[in-house]
DNA sequence: ATGTGC
């Protein structure tokens, strides 16, 4: 049986309100990916904004193809929550940037676990660009008492959210592909739809690999004690039933919701919400990843550089800071640049898609210290 | 997004 090349579009569902910013050039690319062989249906969410081709926040659920190029770049992307065993209050803001120093060089080689990849080592630990950041968060509001009782976890307790993927090895995995392939997709159960699912399992246990490290390099520096809670990847492919068909479920910025607990972070001057998913096929079992760009990264500093200088971006309106050495990136990563992160969670409530657990307000920031003496 | 292009 062959792929249906004149199929009609997929069926298309965005999760909004009325109180949703979303870009028509965001509606579009999703409708294009909708007309895509073998594409079934396409779910946007809240949080969806333009891409580079294809839209970010969003799940593509196909047949008898998958897309590599729907996943993107970094794949196995994604948040991991750590408790740390901090108290909140206990160590200053100064205190604790000035522990952590810069983790941006790469790990010793003692650091790392023998048997980490080789290709792309240097970057195990590190956070990258973009919107990737490591977090530390104080519990603000607790909708779910129980889920914190459960793990003996007190409201006093910092927590560290880390957002990266899987930095070079994910973008060397796309490149390879659409070098070969192009924006075509790849038959399922073929030689080269083999190896690539084999190449985007190394790359989602990279990811996961570098979370852990990042987490586990930064509460060395603060002297923590910390877990695990949750890691959430938001970009991969996987095999899976929805409404009785088989096919390949893409997320590009959209996090599962057929599993466990999953935290939607706002921008790095708003909340973060920790939530159980409710699953539904409409959605394609998905949720928004974050709140969503609002502006484009080009434009950030001129509509801000106005307002603000580099120093007070890297104070919020919570009084946590932000390190963020890279000029650019601290206007493009500015709280105004993304959506409310409120109104983002509204719609997911509003559909039936998320029960909340607790709501955090960050502490300080991590993004890029550069490599420093 | 990216040991960041010419």
């Amino acid at each position: 049986m062959g792929t249906d090349f004149c199929s009609v579009p997929a069926c298309v569902n965005i999760i909004a309100t009325e109180h949703t910013w979303i870009e028509g050039k965001a509606i579009q690319q999703l409708e294009t990916t909708a007309r895509l062989p073998g594409m079934v249906r396409v779910a946007g969410m809240p949080d969806l904004h333009p891409g580079r081709g294809y839209p970010v926040g969003a799940a593509f659920f196909s047949r008898s193809r998958f897309y590599p190029a729907l996943v993107g770049n970094d794949i196995g992307c994604g948040m991991a929550l750590w408790r740390t065993g901090l108290t909140a209050g206990k160590l200053s803001a100064d205190k604790l940037e000035k522990r952590l120093g810069s983790i941006d060089m790469p790990l010793a080689e003692d650091e790392l676990p023998q048997d980490a990849p080789a290709h792309f080592r240097y970057a195990l630990g590190t956070i990258g660009g973009g919107n990737h950041f490591a977090e530390l968060q104080q519990l603000d509001e607790v909708y779910q008492p129980e889920w914190l009782e459960q793990r003996q976890l007190s409201t006093k307790e910092l927590l560290l959210l880390v957002h990266s993927g899987s930095r070079g090895l994910g973008q060397a995995i796309l490149e390879q592909h659409v070098r070969a392939f192009g924006h075509q997709g790849l038959e399922e159960e073929t030689p080269a739809a083999q190896n690539y699912l084999l190449q985007h399992q190394q790359a989602l246990a990279f990811a996961e690999l570098n979370r852990r490290l990042i987490a586990q390099r930064m509460l060395a520096r603060w002297r923590g004690e910390g877990s695990c809670l949750l890691d959430v990847n938001h970009n991969l492919v996987s095999r899976c039933e929805i409404d009785g068909v088989t096919g390949w479920l893409h997320r590009k910025g959209a996090t599962p919701a057929d599993g466990g607990p999953v935290m939607i972070p706002g921008s790095r001057g708003d909340y973060s919400y920790l939530v159980q998913p409710v699953p539904a096929a409409d959605s394609l079992y998905s949720l928004a990843h974050g709140a969503g760009r609002k502006w484009m990264r080009g434009e950030c500093r001129d509509r801000l550089s106005s307002r603000y200088n580099v120093q007070q971006l890297t104070r919020t309106r919570f009084g946590s800071r932000v390190v963020c050495q890279d000029k650019q990136l601290i206007f493009q990563e500015a709280p105004e640049a993304y959506k409310p992160i409120d109104s983002i969670i509204e719609a997911l409530q509003q559909a039936g898609l998320i029960v909340l657990i607790a709501r955090l307000t960050p502490v300080l920031t991590y993004k890029v210290r550069g490599e420093e003496a």
